[in-house]
DNA sequence: AGAGATTTGTACGTATGTATG
DNA sequence: TCATACATACGTACAAATCTC
């Protein structure tokens, strides 16, 4: 098993990071699962519980793992994408919501937002879990 | 000046965030402009480093402010940015980016990704803090 | 070049509150 | 009711990058 080396150059809840993002990616940790708790993650690699919160932080505004009071951190379980077509004369951008955006659209961290600027004018906000954004072929 | 209200329910970074994410709003604050040091927005507000630094972290998370180690936490610059054009049969999705492509594009905390996927099978990443997205009207 | 001050990064500890099961 | 788990907030200490003199 992979364990933490307190000689690297590497922050140590960066190496964390790199263990829990590698068992997420080869499938070790499927979505929906939970991670150890933070107290079991310390334990288990001799860590601080900060630098166990820190390693979740980093994974958290990745939109790897979402975390939820009192019950844990999950693996990210995508959402279910809506296709938005875009037309002739439409543009976008992608950036970060605000405080108000996040409430409203019930985004995770580490989702962004996709802001639609319609040709006629018009403005959208949609939330990058949960959009495919599309041109012709519909 | 608006202080922070330790009898309030909201968490004292959230309330300092909010604070600096107004100043940053109202322009008292401007891009490029430093925000005062962590030692002395936690002597200013009462508050220790720690949550000071969490409320940077929010800032950061936001794309708001970005900071460098050894200088400070400043206002983001607008990028400058390119426009790439869609075409029919064109889709793409936002993201926040891996570690890797946050190295290889060099972005900022807080700066999701445009994954787009051409009609012809290709696929490109853009940086979502220096791109907007067309349709037609080259 | 060098020394010292400033500033952020990392890591630890403790304590208490709140949500969940 | 009780145990578990995450959230918040304080403290300390030292490392590393930057800046100034």
């Amino acid at each position: 098993m992979i364990m933490i080396d307190h000689g690297s150059d590497r922050a140590l809840y960066r190496q964390l990071a790199d263990i829990l993002r590698g068992k997420v990616a080869s499938g070790e940790l499927q979505p929906g699962q939970s991670l150890p708790s933070e107290g079991t993650l310390a334990q288990e690699y001799g860590l601080g519980r900060d630098t166990v919160r820190d390693a979740l932080a980093l994974l958290r505004s990745e939109g790897l793992v979402a975390t939820e009071r009192g019950k844990g951190t999950f693996v990210r379980v995508p959402e279910t994408v809506a296709i938005v077509s875009l037309k002739s004369g439409d543009s976008l951008v992608a950036r970060m919501p605000t405080p108000e955006e996040r409430r409203s659209l019930g985004l995770n961290d580490g989702v962004p937002v996709l802001v639609i600027d319609r040709a006629n004018g018009k403005n959208e906000v949609h939330g990058g879990d949960r959009t495919r954004i599309q041109v012709g072929r519909r």
